[in-house]
This record gives C-alpha cells, sequence and structure tokens, in this order.
DNA sequence: GAGCACTGC
C-alpha cells in the first residue's frame, strides 16, 4: 500500500525539485559532486533515487564516518521504502551486518568499505559508491578516495558520488577529473556574527574558560529567551565553566539584572563531552522548563555527533583539543589548538537550526582571518602504520605516488615505512612480507596483529593475549569520577586488578573477572569500569576469534597445567614463574608483545622514576646531549599499576618496561607499561640498525630525531635497505608554511615536556 | 599535579 504521508514528506524536501537532474547527471557523469547542507534530504534520497531510477544495479554503497548514522539513516530509507530493514536496504557496520543477498542499498561506516577494499580493491559488488559526509574528511574517508580515483581508472562503469556540506569543495571536484558539482540550495536560517572588538586568539588561551562564563552570563542578562551552546576543549574546563556559571546565577537578583526577566527567570546548565556517563540522558537534548534557558557546555561533539536542538546562541572560544601524531617521537601529542574558518563557520551554524540566532565569538576578526581556512585532514595528523599496510595489501606499493587528496607529510609515510620495517612486515625493499599479508587480515593496529601472531604462532599463549589485544583496542576503561570519596573508592578498588609484571595482565586481569561476573554491567559500575567499553572488547575478542579460526592460527592457552582450583575455589600455587603468578605462563606473554613492543622499549632514569625510549637513546645523539637532541622523559600514566604511587612494585626493581603508548600535553605519559627483560628483546634490537643504513645517504629530511632513532651503520646492507625509505623522499612538497605552523605547536609541546627538566643528562 | 578531543575496522 502507498503511503501518502511518506510521500508528501519525501516531496516536501529541498533535494525533492531536482530529483530528474540529478539521476540525468548521474546517467551522464561517472564523477559527481553533491553539495547540501544538513536538512536537505541528500543522505536519505539520492541513493533512494538511484535504486529507484537504475534497477539494472545491483548493489549501491552509501559510507557514513559514524555507524549511528549508518543505522538510523538505513532504518529511515527502509521505512519510507516500504520494506524490512535488511531486505532492499540495509546496513552494515563492524559487529552488526544488517544486509542480505537481496540488499540493493547497503549504508556503510566508511571503515567497512575501507577493508572491503583491502580484500577486494576493484570492489567489484557495487554498481555505485556514495561517499556521504566527504567535508569530514576522516582517515578513512581520504583513502578511500584514492582508490575510488583508482578503480574508476579500472572500471569506469562504476558510479561515483561524493556528498559534502558545502565547505570549500572544489577541491573534491579537482581531484575527481574537475566532475561535475550539483548543489542543493539548503535550508537554514541567519546567523548574526559577533566577533570580540580585539581579542586575539594567542591571548585568549589562558582566559577563554572564562570569557565563555562571562559571555554566557551576558547573554543570559541581556538578550531575548533562547538557548546557548558553549564551545570549550575538554572535560575539565567544562565542568569548570558549569560551576562558575552556577555560582553567578545563585548570585542574580533576576528582577533587576535579567532586561527580559519576564520570560527568563531561571537557568539550567548541562556539561557534554563523548566520555559523559550520562550522555544519553535526554534532558539535555530536552526543551528546558517553562522561562528557563538551557546552557550547555560542550565540546566538538556538539559541532559534529550530537545535535542539540532550539539553539539560538552560539559562544566560540576559538580553540580545540587535537590529537596530532608527532613522527619524529612517534608518539601522539593533545594539544589546544586553535581552529579553524570551516570549524568557526559550522559551529556558528548551530545557531541557525531551528530559527535565527546569534554566534558569539571570543576572538576579533582579525583572529578569525588569520586563521587555517580548514582544519587539517586527519590524515595528515595520524600514524599512518595501518594505512600503509593496508595500501601494500592491496598491491599498492608505491605510496608516495598514490593519489591522495592532501597528501600526508613525507615525514608520516617514512614513519610509517620504518615502524612497518621494525614489525617485519615490510621487508628491505618495501615489499609486503608473508608475516606483513597475514597481519593485514586483523582489523587491528599493526603492532597488535604482530603480537596476536606471535602469541599464537611462537609463543603458544593466544587465547589470553587475544584477549589483552581486544582491550587494547578500545577506549578508556577505568572511569574516573569527579567525587572524591567515590575517586578514593575506584582507587581502592583498582589495586584488586594490579600485577606486579605491570599492565598488560592487569587487563587481562579485569576481563575475566568482568567474563566472571557474567559480563554484568553491575560489576562495572560498582568497580568504576567503562561498560560500554568492556562489552567492546568482548566483541573485539570474538571477532579476533573468529578471524583466527578462519586463517588457521592456533588458539592455544598459556594456563599452566599444574594449576588446579581447591574445593573451596582458592587457588593453590604449585608452580611458579618469575612473576609468582599461579595461573598462567606470564613470561611467554609479555615475550609475545615484546615481538613488537620493542620498538617502544624504555630505560629507567639511574635515580628517577622516569624513563627514555631505549632507540632515541641509543641514537648518535646521546653521546653529546644538546638542546636538540629531543630526549623526552616518559612518566608513568597514574591509571598504571606499575606507577610509584600504587607501590605495586619498587621502582628500583624496574629497570626496562615497554609501553603500548605515549600521549603528550604537558609531559608525556606512559600507557600501560609492563615490565621487560632485556634479553627478551635483544635480538630484535638489531633491526634498528638495520633500518640505521637507510639513512646514511641522507636522502630524507633532516628531522633532528631522525638520527636519533638509528643506531650504528651497518654497510653490507646499503643497498638493500634503501629503498625501504626511497618513497617518500619524492612526495612533492605541499604547502610548507601551514606544515610548519603546524609542526611548531608539536615542537612546542615537546618543548616544554622536556623543560620540565626531569632530563638533563644520563648519569 | 594527576588525567584524554572525536571517530572507526
Amino acid at each position: 500500500m502507498v503511503n501518502t504521508k511518506i510521500i508528501r514528506q519525501r516531496e516536501s524536501l529541498p533535494v525533492f525539485p531536482y530529483r530528474q537532474e540529478i539521476v540525468d547527471a548521474i546517467k551522464n557523469e561517472p564523477l559527481l559532486v553533491v553539495i547540501g547542507e544538513t536538512g536537505s534530504g541528500k543522505t536519505t534520497q539520492i541513493p533512494q533515487y538511484i535504486l529507484e531510477s537504475f534497477p539494472e544495479y545491483r548493489l549501491i554503497g552509501v559510507t557514513q564516518p559514524r555507524r549511528i548514522a549508518a543505522i538510523t539513516v538505513a532504518n529511515r530509507v527502509s521505512e519510507e521504502h516500504g520494506s524490512r530493514l535488511g531486505d532492499d536496504i540495509g546496513y552494515c557496520i563492524r559487529f552488526d551486518d544488517c544486509t542480505s543477498s537481496r540488499t540493493r542499498l547497503k549504508y556503510m561506516t566508511d571503515g567497512v568499505l575501507l577493508r572491503e577494499a583491502t580484500i577486494d580493491p576493484r570492489l567489484g559488488h557495487y554498481d555505485a559508491i556514495i561517499v556521504d559526509e566527504a567535508h569530514e574528511r576522516t582517515l578513512e574517508t581520504d583513502v578511500l578516495f584514492g582508490l575510488l580515483k583508482e578503480t574508476h581508472r579500472l572500471r569506469p562503469e562504476l558510479k561515483i558520488l561524493v556528498m559534502s556540506a558545502t565547505l570549500n569543495v572544489e577541491k573534491f571536484s579537482d581531484f575527481f577529473n574537475s566532475c561535475p558539482i550539483f548543489v542543493i540550495p539548503g535550508r537554514t536560517y541567519d546567523v548574526a556574527i559577533n566577533h570580540h572588538r580585539d581579542a586575539k586568539i594567542s591571548s585568549l588561551k589562558s582566559t577563554y574558560v572564562q570569557r565563555s562564563v562571562e559571555t554566557a552570563l551576558y547573554i543570559h542578562t541581556q538578550e531575548p529567551p533562547g538557548d546557548i551552546l558553549v564551545f570549550l576543549t575538554g572535560q575539565n574546563e567544562i565542568e569548570k565553566a558549569c560551576r562558575d556559571l552556577e555560582d553567578l546565577d545563585r548570585d542574580l537578583n533576576y528582577k533587576t539584572d535579567v532586561k527580559y526577566y519576564e520570560d527568563v527567570k531561571g537557568l539550567v546548565i548541562y556539561p557534554i563531552y563523548a566520555t559523559l556517563e550520562t550522555m544519553e540522558q535526554k534532558a539535555i537534548f530536552d526543551d528546558p522548563p517553562r522561562y528557563t534557558r538551557k546552557v550547555v557546555f560542550a565540546t566538538n561533539v556538539a559541532q559534529t555527533s550530537v545535535t542539540i536542538p532550539g539553539i539560538k546562541y552560539v559562544i566560540d572560544s576559538g580553540f580545540v583539543k587535537q590529537k596530532t601524531y608527532d613522527p619524529t617521537t612517534g608518539m601522539d601529542a593533545l594539544l589546544v589548538v586553535p581552529i579553524s574558518q570551516a570549524a568557526a563557520t559550522q559551529r556558528a551554524g548551530r545557531a541557525g537550526r531551528t530559527a535565527s540566532g546569534q554566534a558569539f565569538r571570543l576572538y576579533s576578526r582579525e583572529s578569525y582571518e588569520q586563521m587555517e581556512a580548514d582544519t587539517v585532514p586527519e590524515i595528515q595528523r595520524s600514524s599512518l602504520l595501518g594505512t600503509v599496510l593496508s595500501l601494500k595489501k592491496m598491491g599498492i606499493n608505491d605510496i608516495i605516488n598514490f593519489e591522495f587528496i592532501d597528501p600526508p607529510d613525507p615525514a608520516m609515510v617514512k614513519n610509517a615505512l620504518k615502524q612497518l620495517f621494525l614489525l617485519e612486515a615490510i621487508d628491505d625493499t618495501g615489499k609486503l612480507t608473508t608475516l606483513g599479508n597475514e597481519m593485514s587480515i586483523f582489523p587491528l593496529s599493526p603492532f597488535l596483529s604482530r603480537v596476536l601472531i606471535a602469541s599464537a604462532r611462537q609463543y603458544e599463549c593466544s587465547r589470553e593475549v587475544v584477549i589483552i589485544v581486544a582491550m587494547l583496542s578500545v577506549e578508556e576503561i577505568f572511569i574516573t569520577p569527579r567525587n572524591v570519596e567515590k575517586q578514593m573508592d575506584a582507587d581502592e578498588k583498582r589495586k584488586e586488578f594490579y600485577h606486579p609484571s605491570g599492565d598488560h595482565m592487569m587487563l587481562l586481569n579485569i576481563f575475566e573477572k568482568f567474563r566472571d561476573s557474567g559480563y554484568g554491567r553491575d560489576w562495572c559500575r560498582d568497580k568504576y569500569f567503562n561498560y560500554r567499553a568492556l562489552s567492546m572488547a568482548k566483541s573485539i575478542r570474538d571477532q579476533l576469534r573468529e578471524l583466527m579460526e578462519k586463517h588457521d592460527l592456533p588458539l592455544v592457552s598459556c594456563r599452566l597445567k599444574n594449576y588446579q582450583v581447591k574445593d573451596d575455589g582458592r587457588q593453590r600455587k604449585k608452580r611458579r614463574n618469575s612473576y609468582q603468578d599461579v595461573k598462567y605462563n606470564v613470561e611467554t606473554m609479555l615475550e609475545s608483545f615484546s615481538s613488537s613492543y620493542y620498538i617502544n622499549l624504555a630505560k629507567r632514569h639511574p635515580h628517577r622514576p622516569v624513563f627514555y625510549h631505549y632507540a632515541s637513546a641509543t641514537g648518535p645523539g646521546s653521546e653529546s646531549i644538546d638542546s636538540n637532541s629531543s630526549l623526552l622523559a616518559l612518566h608513568i600514566s597514574p591509571t598504571s599499576a606499575l606507577h610509584p604511587d600504587n607501590k605495586v612494585v619498587r621502582v628500583d626493581d624496574l629497570d626496562w618496561v615497554t609501553y603500548h603508548s605515549v600521549l603528550y600535553t604537558n609531559k608525556a605519559l606512559m600507557k600501560v607499561v609492563s615490565k621487560v627483560k632485556l634479553e627478551w628483546v635483544q635480538e630484535r634490537l638489531g633491526l634498528f640498525k638495520k633500518l640505521a643504513v637507510a639513512n646514511l645517504d641522507g636522502s630524507y629530511g633532516k628531522s633532528k630525531s631522525e638520527n636519533n632513532m638509528h643506531g650504528n651503520t651497518d654497510e653490507d646492507n646499503d643497498n638493500k635497505v634503501d629503498s625501504v625509505m626511497i618513497d617518500a623522499q619524492e612526495v612533492k612538497n605541499q604547502d610548507d608554511e601551514k606544515k610548519r605552523k603546524r609542526l611548531e605547536v608539536i615542537e612546542a609541546a615537546r618543548q616544554r615536556a622536556l623543560a620540565r627538566k626531569s632530563i638533563t643528562n644520563q648519569d
């Protein structure tokens, strides 16, 4: 039966009048860019137009950056289409494939399509691919762009559509052979922009939280009714801003202080950030009580992922917290940086969703004009380790001449090649090895894929290691309560999971206790663990096990044979290994991890509880430490079992550790640290030397830490290893000025970390 | 000092 209401709704969308034109364009053009603002209906309608107008198409794929979007849009469209979800129209996200052999329209995350492409780079199942929300420029979207361009050469009959909001998209058309751009007028309201008279962005860095609060109070007292959305950068300052505004509100005399007091008689204040446990709660998204104004202090979640309805005023601090990979140290830096003009426009737009509104920028117009036009795409800020491995797997050996819409910095490519070589995923000619080929089957960081394979093929402990690997693949599992008492309770409860070897075994302990609890939500709440994260770890473990089975990787346990459980359930110690663990052969597990993480080996300072990255410390720079040899002091994260305050192990007993990752803000913190023996890694450290040769010809950029990374030379390998690195030097230099600015920010952070003077000389 | 923005396979 035809549902007239749905038809009327579909026909009322801004995109509807262009239906025939769009269909014609698709008929005539293999490549097409479509621009349409939120609410134009492009995401739900254009795929349906194709479905209806091209019955010969077997499969149409539509990518989204987020899982939730793929699900909700597929639901909506299948409803409009009058079919059951998973029949004609379905979606596919990790852990949840809701498609069937009948499915002709498939919504999916861009990551899913990318993984499909590693198996079939021609994407032979598809007759049309639509990359939606392209302006977000996720790492996956950018890689897909390059692949699709290549696929277009091989399969010109494949229809490729790029859909984007209206943010500087000529670039997309330029990239795709100057293809036509189709513009769908939007349906948004005017937003008046108020810049601060003279505030420079540089002077705001220490004051923007306070100024945001003051501006919110100003709007509240002087402007007509309407809710306020404030963009800040992180959890701590959001909580502080909420408290400060509450205090100010308490002191208000509404009758005298508030201009529109007849309509504005109160204030409700909410924080919102992604890790907020109560984010699912509806109150933030509901209308506030009558005569009450709502203020929401938000991170960037409110810029892209969640929409808070009814916002009339936006306050833009001008800052965002952004993660940038530092290829010279191989570490991530999480830093507060000024936003781009595009981001500022997007933030302001949040005030015009349902009616006209106003944006208050805490920075001057001049500062706005000095901002970067666009946010640096993720591909230029991320480690390319996994990306390069996938590309190699697809047979794209020459990463350099691969067409990226915005090519990553050569140093990033070089860093990825180095690390892949150290993981033995590529050989000294840059070619994928058998091991590398096997590593690419797992949806994991190549470091972890390597560990998993080692645990299965070499160390016979894969049944346990697969759990730890899954735990390392999820977001933060510890919840830190704001309340001081609860925080102490959380710290206390964490102790039961500690293991003297460190955090990898702690993660195994946590997962096993979680499993014993029946994967209970209540158990997580009691122990202050993030249930969402632990559930995700379980799903990942299951998926990894399936993949291992499919690819004949044995699942073996390192549970000690003579370990027994007494009748009363208590454990009886029969055999001890060096960690006194009664259940497992801990050493084999840690040796598995060492097969990758010898790259992240750190040695303790002789007199202080700080560590130095081994490969940096043994480079030529170590002989005479000057201001340029960036030896970063690595601190153990407070959440680590090995942190000195936790007193699980004496600092003097820690000589060598490996860590899973380092993130620096003001200082460099090692996350997930375990004690290792040098003998486990000694042999593998030789790979650094092999790598060193490649650098001798100096053909690569002359960054400082370049030298730090390498040990002695080995002329025998000179010619062979060169080619590992040869690609990168040929990458054409992009906008140097932009790049320099970006590097300056990271460099400043590194200098700050260094300035904490935990390092001077190695005694 | 002692803390991490946001996604995703």
